[in-house]
DNA sequence: CGGATAGTTGAGGGGGGTCAATGGCAGTGG
DNA sequence: CCACTGCCATTGACCCCCCTCAACTATCCG
């Protein structure tokens, strides 16, 4: 096997060479470039496995660098770590919410170094090999036109981006890069209102994709997106998105049919939000995560098959999922009493557009009634059916 | 030039002779079918400029009859005209909503027969010629890209249908035949909740498209569509509609856009509704519809050079706009003071979902305070500054 | 084990829905 | 021409739902 190379992204000539002396004692080929104009040249003719790259540079800075390394097709899966002084730490937020893997804070020693690049090297094998594993599972879904081919191909090509619990990917009024995919775990999408009061438009779980209309609108986003939990997401740029939409008819219609949805949903909440009580509106929300809650479950259910070999990822994962089969075996009907729901009532409150108070109290109402039973801030739905015919 | 060719479609020899006979008299050449699927055989066979069609029927009654017709490309813009006995006046309104064209009831002297078709042939002939000009704007607006002609194309081989004010197009839960395309007057869409309030989902005006998320997902609607006002629609069948989007990814981009406006413009709407004072919300129905207005007014002005003739056919119409074009100009800005609405309380009601009698209130409060005017029953707006910063 | 964060419960008040009566306006028929 | 009728818009009275504020309790985390 070839020596993994690393290409070293920083200004200061001498802690450029003690880390690059570093990095060749520990067997690696290395790179440098001294400032990120360079350092972008470097990484787009010969491809390194692992970027480090510094923040504060003249000519172009690391943003820049991690920017026009994203955008490029070939460069754009390579891991990036950042360096950086003390003092930038807040900017650091920044430069992972671009999709930055990791970052070290000058000084580190050689420990915290290797560290940090094997880590990063490993894990992007992980991930690709799990990402391969869902596109696997979209393609099987999906079926196999050529257009959707392309798309998926597409996806395969992408860095697959880590994000953790409460983590922004994209504030309201940002700028459109491209549409995001997700792989694993779960993310909101929100609006704010003029008072700071937050509506939440969309849950998106395994599978879905987020960003969508404003990408094809070419318009800044209208909404705020933010993990649920910790959470892999893949971002498809723009210029490949419009590609393939120019390229292939199914992939417009694979965005028709999630936009159709989309908007059929909305128009429902729209109607429930104008004349529906809270109590009523608490009951569907409930019900529509349930719905989504079933609908995971299934597609995770049908593929069970093929990958008995998760399990060497997903730890705490897998016990969620016991414990679920276990609430859900007793009848196997899609009346399944027992579903478990985990919100918070901030997040209920922001679905059904009421005060988190509200929330609190109508599930206390739902529980007198034996609609639900609580299980510390988990909600256990006992009567899908009573919830439907909720009255006004 | 040829002779008119019509088909008569009717049981009842007798009947059918004698009116063959009459039309012959006219200078008509005609055809005669004795059962609808004979009817439906020398339609597609001969192409006649006319159908004469009675309901009873052995074999395939009327409405099958027009069901057929109008889905075959080639006849569907074959204006089609029942008979019917009187007891059936019920079911006529079903036949005019599926897309008859005009109706005689039996028996009919030959006055009356004649002047039907002649009229419903002449009117063809302006509608046609109208939605010709409808067409161009389209396209001029459009672009010219290969997906988009062939969709225009296909709008020009259309039967264009007329609706009265209030007639229902289709309801909640009628199976799609197609996606509806505005040439001129206005369309809403609602959803009705279990206790019978309204919510107004969409209204449409010229060159916009309706039912389009329903379409492509081939799903019955999720709502109903009515007109506003007296309006000329045209039914884009969804087997042409498939396969255009099939073939060409420009017309798949154009509805994809057309849907993201939309559903960014719905998930404002949710926000509004959560969260906003009605006083603030009726703020925003009421510039949601100035924009309308201001936009339809520019692209009609757009136009004007190329249609002076349109005189000829809209007279009520005109005087309208002439109102419209004095309240204008004082000051040729957008922000115009003095845009008139026309828009009825309930509507208002069921835009911003709250009570009439609310909506009423908050009219009153907004003329004391000066930000509109009321003349009549129509809407005048002063200050749409005022409007937009309304606090909550 | 405190300190913070999330969730629960109570009291109070106002925004907006409901019901009902009245006022305007257009269409209809005498 | 007016009276009659029916529909739509307006206004008032009432009161209930749900939001707000506030205090309290549970849960999670270092």
């Amino acid at each position: 096997m070839n020596k993994t190379r690393i290409l070293i992204i920083e200004d200061n000539d001498d802690i450029r060479e003690s880390t690059a002396e570093i990095l060749e004692l520990a067997g690696y080929e290395v790179m440098q470039a001294e400032n990120g104009k360079i350092g972008v040249e470097v990484a787009t003719r010969n491809l390194p496995d692992l970027i480090l790259c510094d923040i504060m540079m003249p000519e172009l800075d690391g943003y820049g660098v991690l920017y026009l390394v994203n955008k490029n097709s070939q460069t754009a899966a390579t891991p990036f770590i950042f360096l950086t002084a003390k003092a930038e730490r807040l900017d650091m937020r920044k430069g992972m919410e671009m999709g930055a893997d990791d970052y070290l804070t000058k000084p580190f020693d050689d420990v915290e170094l290797l560290n940090a690049i094997e880590s990063r090297l490993s894990k992007k094998e992980k991930l690709q090999q799990f990402y391969s594993q869902s596109l696997d599972r979209l393609t099987h879904l999906l079926g196999n036109t050529p257009g959707i081919a392309e798309l998926h191909k597409m996806i395969a090509g992408r860095k697959v981006r880590t994000v953790k619990k409460k983590q922004v990917i994209y504030y309201d009024g940002d700028t459109v890069s491209g549409i995001y995919l997700v792989l694993s775990g779960k993310v909101k999408t929100t609006k704010l209102s003029e008072d700071g009061r937050e509506l939440l438009t969309g849950i998106y779980s395994s599978d879905e994709y987020f960003g969508v209309p404003a990408l094809l609108l070419n318009e800044p986003y209208t909404e705020a997106a933010e993990a649920l939990e910790d959470s892999t997401i893949c971002l498809l740029p723009k210029e490949m998105m419009e590609e393939l939409l120019n390229k292939y008819p199914a992939v417009g219609k694979q965005f028709i049919q999630i936009l159709s949805n989309n908007l059929i949903e909305k128009e429902e909440q729209l109607l429930q939000l104008a004349y529906h009580s809270v109590r009523k509106r608490m009951a569907e929300v409930l019900i529509r995560l349930c719905n989504r809650e079933e609908r995971s479950e299934r597609s995770e259910r049908g593929e069970r098959l093929e990958r008995t070999e998760r399990s060497k990822v997903g730890t705490r994962q897998d016990r969620e999922e016991s414990s679920k089969k276990n609430n859900e075996h007793p009848d196997s009907l899609e009346q399944s009493t027992g579903l478990i729901l985990k919100v918070s009532r901030d997040n209920l409150a922001a679905m059904a557009g009421m005060a988190t108070e509200t929330v609190s109290r109508i599930l206390s109402d739902f529980k007198d009634e034996e609609i639900i039973e609580r299980k510390g801030s988990q909600i256990v739905i006992l009567d899908q059916l009573r919830l439907k015919n909720m009255k006004n």
